[in-house]
DNA sequence: AAGTGGTCTAGACCACTCA
DNA sequence: GAGTGGTCTAGACCACTTG
């Protein structure tokens, strides 16, 4: 890989990788060929594969583990699905829930949708109704939208249950930074009988837009729920 | 630096400049000796070096700076004072507020203060009182204890009012991490009153320990706000 | 024993900043 | 033009994992 460009080697092989798991040369769970193969394959120095494979590491995108290999992470693994959840449960876990959609409809975005997920006029979303359980308890209420243009046939796929980890994995978006904010609120009397509180209980109302990793916006959520068995933590670095 | 112990060279070297800094040798915002003399001096290779350097920079302890040099960051700046504040104003930028400290109290730990900062019987801890404005509003009535051991004197040096992030620099302590548990409440008669809002009004309660860089529980805070001119934002990356 | 990533060395050249 | 960090090379040796 002679330099043709302005940008740096490392970036450029960290790039060329990432393009070749995307398009499932190297699979999930498995390794990628060892540094010295990878630079002479690319024509450079180990020095600088060593580099773009740190980096695809410190991004999430593989593990390196020394006298075993590159390994491609899955991006659809569990321990991925609560990575934008910070409801932790009595006993310290990540939680993530049980999700049961109660409602899948199509229509032409609202000016709100249009604006939190950037969508052109008379561009199409998905909006979902669900709710959150944890060991058999539901403890949100969430309406998602999503833009039909990201995922089209989502529901014929049957992925209207699925967290967008697993909706994105399936449809090869890779996801990115979100940001939730959250607000004290009240019960509606239908978020009561979801959640089984009193209407007008204190509650959570979380807003949420999660963006892919080239930073498009590919969900918006709002959610109401109660936090009994449930705590929501926020860890600062 | 010959290598003695088992562990990496350019982690010992790193763990020398971080103490170096921590001394004072090379104060806030002036460069630290280049890479080669660095090198030199620790008697390893100009490789070692830079790894080090790049450690400390990926711990927000230098920055460095293309054609200038190493720079030692400040540790009490402002742009870190609202490192743990997930506060927002409606413009979009965090948010820590002016601090009004209300009463200041010296006691031995409660329970629940010897639980969350991990203290000993009889061990003695400040209690302080606040209140958070932005432009003038209040938004955030708070309890803060922090452990006498770690800040001696903390009244008697005019500190009650200040940041953590200041009063941890004054006193040498590099702060890392911390965990804060969200949940939704109602205004109390004391917190409307700060707060201005009504009694019974659904606000956040937050709940906060903040760690030494290496573990120590630093302060533990509880505290009420309101949002209507604020936002807690929760960012993933 | 063979193969992997992790550490370490000792250079070269480039891009940027500033006097 | 001198000095800085950023990139890149081309090796050596070590620690760890697996057959």
């Amino acid at each position: 890989m002679t330099n043709f460009s302005t940008r740096p080697l490392y970036i450029q092989v960290r790039d060329a990788l990432a393009e070749r798991i995307a398009l499932g040369e190297w699979k999930p769970n498995t390794t990628v060929p060892n540094e010295m193969d990878l630079a002479r394959g690319f024509g450079v120095s180990p020095g600088t594969t060593r580099k773009a494979l740190d980096l695809l590491e410190s991004e999430g995108i593989v593990t390196r583990r020394q006298g075993r290999g590159t390994f491609v992470n899955d991006p659809a693994a569990p321990e991925l699905a609560s990575r934008y959840s910070h409801f932790h449960s009595a006993a310290g876990e990540r939680v993530i829930g049980e999700i049961k959609t109660l409602e899948v409809t199509e229509a032409k975005a609202s000016e709100d949708e249009r604006e939190r997920l950037r969508l052109a006029r008379d561009e199409k979303v998905y909006r979902l109704a669900r709710i959150r359980s944890h060991r058999g308890k539901a403890f949100l209420m969430e309406d998602v939208v999503l833009p039909v243009a990201l995922f089209p046939e989502l529901p014929e796929r049957n992925l209207a249950s699925s967290g967008l980890t697993v909706v994105a994995s399936a449809y090869g978006l890779a996801l990115g930074k979100a940001v939730e904010s959250v607000s004290p609120g009240t019960a509606s009397l239908a978020a009561a009988k979801a959640l089984h509180v009193e209407e007008g209980a204190a509650v959570l109302v979380l807003d949420r837009v999660i963006l892919t990793r080239d930073g498009r916006p590919a969900e918006w959520r709002v959610a109401v729920c109660k936090t009994n068995d449930m705590r929501y933590k926020v860890q600062s670095a």
